[in-house]
DNA sequence: GACGAACTCACCCTTTCGGGTGATGGCGCT
DNA sequence: AGCGCCATCACCCGAAAGGGTGAGTTCGTC
């Protein structure tokens, strides 16, 4: 942010300071009006150009939104959500088991559900699946 | 692309129009030289945010490169990564025994060669670490 | 208090995966 | 000709995953 503040006012110094270089040759008259007007034209649209861009990129860096409406709809409870996550990384049912304090068959319980939610019916068609619908990242 | 061009077409003769009717109210004397070049300087300024704006925008929706420099270091052959491809789609070793026109024994070497360059021991183990190394999109 | 939803766990059985091993043929390189 | 790499396929066996069913608890709602 401090950073973008001060290559604006850096930027519009050296506008400021263009703009009074050309006005100075004008009125010396080394050139006549309409490349002037043609100076103007391009510094600013190179500026805009400039400003569009960064605009645009600072949204660039936000891909990921938990699509909250998809669970819901879907009816994805709190705890088929976290063992869809899980899942996606790369656990087993047993390591599931053991890093969210429950049963094996409890995981399978859970499991089973999220495939009749999600109309799969192998882990990795789950996890695609919830991909498209933006529910993992 | 069509819609492209129409859209600068129009845009261009939009701006040759006004500055043809600028000319015709500076010659006229109805506003004086700053008001104008500050008008020029203004539509610029906002024509090239718009472009800047599109430029940026068109290379905004490819956030996804293949890593084929990791790829490479990681020995992981054309099949391979061909496997690799419809495994993190959901489908199973039949499935895609069927798709490639191979058979299911083949896939699983594929599969298990696949692991052993990934270092992991599970499909979905495998789908998560090629997403890290952007094996996968 | 009845009811449903969410969460929990268990058992049985079938299918799919994964690990290990071995074999064959093609292709490029030396 | 020999070697290594890739691709292809086969078989065996154990582990993991999936399908189906039943059943217990807790909690909020009607």
């Amino acid at each position: 942010m401090t950073r973008t503040v001060l290559g604006w006012a850096a930027f519009l110094a050296l506008a400021a300071f263009a703009l009074q270089w050309l006005e100075y040759q004008h009125q010396a008259r080394m050139f006549p009006g309409e490349i002037y007007i043609a100076l103007v034209g391009t510094a600013f649209a190179a500026g805009g150009v400039w400003v569009g861009w960064r605009l645009s990129a600072k949204r660039a860096p936000e891909p990921f939104v938990h699509n909250r409406a998809a669970q819901q709809s879907l009816g994805l409870t709190g705890q088929e959500m976290k063992v869809l996550e899980h899942l996606a990384s790369g656990q087993s049912n047993k390591e599931m088991a053991r890093t969210l304090g429950l049963s094996p068959n409890t995981i399978k319980t859970h499991i089973a559900n999220l495939y009749a939610k999600l109309e799969v019916g192998r882990r990795t068609q789950a996890i695609s699946k919830a991909r498209d619908l933006r529910l993992l990242p």
